[in-house]
DNA sequence: CGGTAAGTTGACGTGCGTCAAGTCTCGTGG
DNA sequence: CCACGAGACTTGACGCACGTCAACTTACCG
């Protein structure tokens, strides 16, 4: 199921045999999380990084008061902590939204592409750095989108992000999430998503339902999220 | 005055004569910003990457109505955009808040350095991820924490990260920026921020005037805004 | 069929936004 | 030297988006 990573990396460049061959080569083995576990906690020592085959899996930090936020959601092929290789222990935590089969990418290996693949090594930045991109454009969501924007941008980011790994419809997607876990990704409460949900519905734009997003009106949606998929990086370019 | 940005280099791990040499060598020329200039555009084509080498830049992000949002300050010794040399154009614009020097790295001398240079090339890349772990702690501030907090944590932040770069001293900073641009950091209105900034200075906290920040109760501070350095990634680590 | 977690709704509270009217600072030119 | 204007800062009155609290419904699972 590495697949999907791969299919995402070569939408941006050209990936060959050998540096095919080397990222599998990283993998060490792969485990299955139930949905609702902490798979890393922050601060551990680490010598693997986390590449999520299946799944949804969000990243957050704590506060003392018990709140949390989510501060990125990955989807099937994400690379959900490489940034792990530099940092060595992550200032958040990971935690599996939905069960998530995960393999895990040795550091050691990984930093043998560095010593021998210098190709490899630019995409595999690139992709840390298409990650922080996303940061970016949710701090732009929680500081200064109203909620109702807020969640209309992130339901617009996924299904582009799906859509890269075979993963979502035209007008629709899979997304096992719950409101509570909505309210930690969209700085609100469990309350006040559950509001927004239901003015998206009323105003004929998209429906979250059972664990499904189904799209009334993409345009509209996006036009009301200001959704520019420019952050995410999707064309194609030598690296 | 590039020694800064070896200077917080140096702070994580070694860096060789020849991978002092190589990081000089990217740069082709140096310039002067006035405050307020826009020093890259979003979406600009790139084929060079922004080294601050003294002042104060923001990156931001507009929105259709006219706000915006700064998504991260740099200081002296910052790349502000290396993240640039993957992604080959941003999607966000530089901001000089203070007149600005810079120097302009040269993406085909960073391509050089990640084909000869692994050792250099992976510290490159974890500068790039810290940017990403302050981006984080930004999200979770942005989404998490009250207006006070918010101000609280920035200033705890742009001390330990000004320390780094020898431009704070224990209890004070200089900080040239305004009030509006402050609430465009903290996703909040100048108005708000200006009511902030009078209690953090009635509870005797901090007082920032005249683009100085000073220290009046820097535990009680940190303790305000659970401030916590380690996502700075300063302690040291063979790369 | 009972227990538990997730979702829903209404009434009410509040932190921050909005609007507007100041004051203060400083650079410029008469 | 002072007049003036512009931009940054300050403050108060008021409004609203979202939070809080609490009761209830629904879905699911053993």
């Amino acid at each position: 199921m590495i697949e999907r990573h791969l299919l995402k990396l070569r939408l941006r460049d050209t990936i060959s045999a050998e540096e095919d061959a080397a990222i599998r080569g990283t993998i060490v083995d792969t485990i299955v999380h139930p949905a609702g576990r902490t798979i890393v906690r922050a601060g551990e020592e680490l010598n693997y990084s986390t590449l999520l085959l299946d799944g949804l899996l969000g990243r957050y930090k704590d506060l003392k008061n018990g709140q949390r936020q989510i501060t990125h959601v990955h989807v099937a092929g994400d690379f959900a902590d490489l940034h792990g290789f530099t940092l060595k222990r992550l200032d958040h935590s990971l935690l599996a939204i939905t069960p998530c089969t995960i393999a895990r990418a040795s550091h050691a290996r990984l930093r043998q592409i560095t010593e021998t693949l210098p190709h490899l090594t630019r995409v595999m930045w690139y992709s840390t750095n298409v990650d922080a991109a996303i940061h970016r454009e949710w701090e732009v969501s929680l500081g200064r989108r109203s909620a109702i924007q807020r969640a209309a941008h992130l339901f617009c980011e996924l299904h582009v992000r799906l859509q890269v790994v075979g993963l979502a419809e035209v007008d629709s997607y899979p997304l096992a999430i719950s409101q509570a876990e909505l309210a930690e990704c969209l700085g609100l409460t469990p309350v006040h998503v559950n509001r927004v949900l239901r003015e998206l519905r009323e105003r004929v734009l998209v429906e979250f339902r059972n664990g499904r997003v189904s799209f009334h009106d993409l345009p509209g949606l996006k036009r009301l999220a200001e959704f520019d998929p420019g952050y995410l990086y999707l064309e194609p370019q030598a690296l």
